[in-house]
DNA sequence: TTGTAGGCGTTATCAC
DNA sequence: GTGATAACGCCTACAA
């Protein structure tokens, strides 16, 4: 009882495998009749094409692989990745899906399997390290690619990115219009272990782009004091340098956090104090989420474009796919400062 | 420059395919010296083995198919797919996505192509809705199938879902033990439109072991005043709901939200009018988050294992493909209630 | 130990 | 308008 293969639908309408598929697939000449004949024959012996043959012989699978870094828990990925999904269903193409954990490692051997498994191109958020041959080998033979969320200068590849830059400074300057002088950054990345306030060798450009954006805003300034702190993405580390952020003699009046896990631990930091957001201690994050605004007081915000950057992400790569052109782009989509009660008037 | 397949690294190796296939797949009878020399080859001339080819040839895709029904902003499912997809690659499988935003249509159309694409097996989060015969034919052609987070009476499938009904019942008598008398519960279901207080005609199974088990909570007590609300998924709607349940004479003291986004609303809605969760009104939901934890006060939550429960979804029906067994199992899952503070103690 | 050859299910070219 | 046939890349039974 294996699948009905065409033969089968051949053979129970009586005609041959060509006349099958030209039945089927609607090509060449053949008589109305036939076709129907056909259809009807297939319907009945429940005949479903095998896409695997079908790919075998065109060379072509409608399927793009996605890396991704993690965490679907992060908000920006989880949306990220229904919008590639939904998208890429709609053009008639499926996901075959990887997440690395911010391992280069993963990454490498997700991209191999892809490639063996002959994706017809590949979207991925590269991870923060060193060492992405295997996106330049894949740039060298061609392979459909677009990479987002961050750029890899070494990759000549399609990227389609955020300015998150502009929305730092932003926030900045409009904490500074409130009356902030003292401020801090909380930045996690992968590429501490514990936390530290120098500044790491290695970031991706994403996190890159937020800490110009705060250096931004607060250098064009007199009389600021800016603070520092990068840790690793553990909840534990987190927690551990917001307290420290929060019980320093000189506490900061505002903290801007670099993704939604920090601030989560900030507002656990500040609740233990009993310090009140958006009064006795101002937060400002990364990326919106349904939580940032039904928390009371909401969470101002840099939001970024994710459905427009999940869009995009698909229809560049199909548009590579599907011309072979081999333009890259170097696509940056522009944030926005969405002002809620966390930034405390001090003026 | 196509790819290089097993004919070219014969050629370069100067031996036939069948010796490369073999030395490259180490089966058979074969000198070490040809191995070496044929790895040798194809790693010169940078051979990807054409995983298509193996999968028409074994008739196995080593890809599983998960279609789920929906969002990856909501926890539960988020999670659970990061664990399905971590867990099918630690056993060597890919997964291939589709969301179908609780359509049937989409999710019928989503079946055929994965079963066209002769994926290995699937794990499905049925949509609520009547008409599930294209998951039946899937049983009846022996596809390996998994069904998680509810249950399809109709269907013979190996299912996976989580105990709501006992928690609920648990969270009524915490919540009755600190001296709540008037309780409320907001559920949200694709199937009303708008919101109204008669229990709908179809609910999915996870839906409706959660309402089972409020109901034995709030019937085995005397003297208690229950109320219902069932509404849409939208956003609007649930505000409505909520605002409905807050501005009533009769407020309730304790509100339960069947998921994370009715707990939001309420949230909202609570916050607009002043009044403090955990004090002036009570919130239990269901599907733990982070953010359930950051906030303060914490809410008291109905845990459910959901990384359990992708690891046995992806090992049970990893054990049908592998075995072709057609065991039907139906595993329940059980939940804990996670007290923090969103309940009064009104005693 | 190695080579030859057939077939997995499709589609498309070439005859008739 | 339809049928026979080759080819996509791989694996493996069989032959040498």
């Amino acid at each position: 009882m294996a699948k009905p293969t065409l033969n089968d639908v051949a053979s129970a309408a009586g005609v041959s495998r060509a006349t099958a598929s030209r039945a089927l697939s609607g090509y060449g000449r053949i008589s109305p009749i036939t076709v129907s004949a056909v259809k009807a024959a297939a319907e009945k012996i429940g005949y479903q094409p095998n896409a695997i043959a079908q790919s075998m012989r065109a060379g072509k699978t409608r399927t793009i692989g996605l890396v991704i870094i993690t965490d679907f828990t992060n908000v920006f990925f989880n949306r990220a990745t229904k919008g590639i999904v939904d998208t890429a269903r709609a053009m008639g193409y499926q996901v075959l899906i990887f997440n690395t954990n911010e391992d280069v490692v993963l990454e490498r051997e997700a991209i191999i399997t892809l490639t063996q498994k002959r994706v017809d191109g590949l979207i991925v958020v590269p991870s923060t390290a060193e060492g992405h041959e295997h996106l330049i080998s894949l740039t060298k033979s061609r392979t459909p690619l677009v990479i987002i969320d961050r750029v890899l200068p070494g990759v000549k590849a399609t990227s389609i990115t955020t300015d998150d830059a502009s929305s730092c400074e932003a926030a900045v300057d409009s904490a500074v219009a409130l009356g902030h002088r003292h401020l801090a950054f909380l930045v996690a990345t992968p590429t501490v272990s514990g936390y530290q306030s120098d500044v790491p060798q290695l970031l991706n450009s994403a996190i890159e782009s937020r800490v110009k954006g705060f250096l931004a805003g607060t250098q064009k300034q007199k009389k600021i004091r800016a603070d520092w702190i990068f840790c690793d993405e553990s909840p534990e580390t987190a927690l551990e340098a917001a307290a420290k952020l929060c019980d320093s003699p000189m506490r900061p009046s505002v903290i801007f956090t670099s993704n939604n896990d920090m601030a989560q631990a900030v507002l656990k930091v500040v609740a233990e104090r009993d310090l009140i957001i958006g009064k006795d201690i101002s937060l400002v994050t990364v990326d919106d989420s349904t939580w940032l605004e039904a928390i009371y007081p909401g969470i101002t915000v840099i939001q970024r474009p994710v459905d427009e950057l999940a869009q995009l992400a698909v229809t560049k790569l199909v548009a590579q796919m599907e011309t072979s052109s081999k333009r890259v782009e170097t696509i940056l989509l522009p944030t926005k400062l969405v002002t809620r009660g966390s930034i405390a008037d001090l003026s």
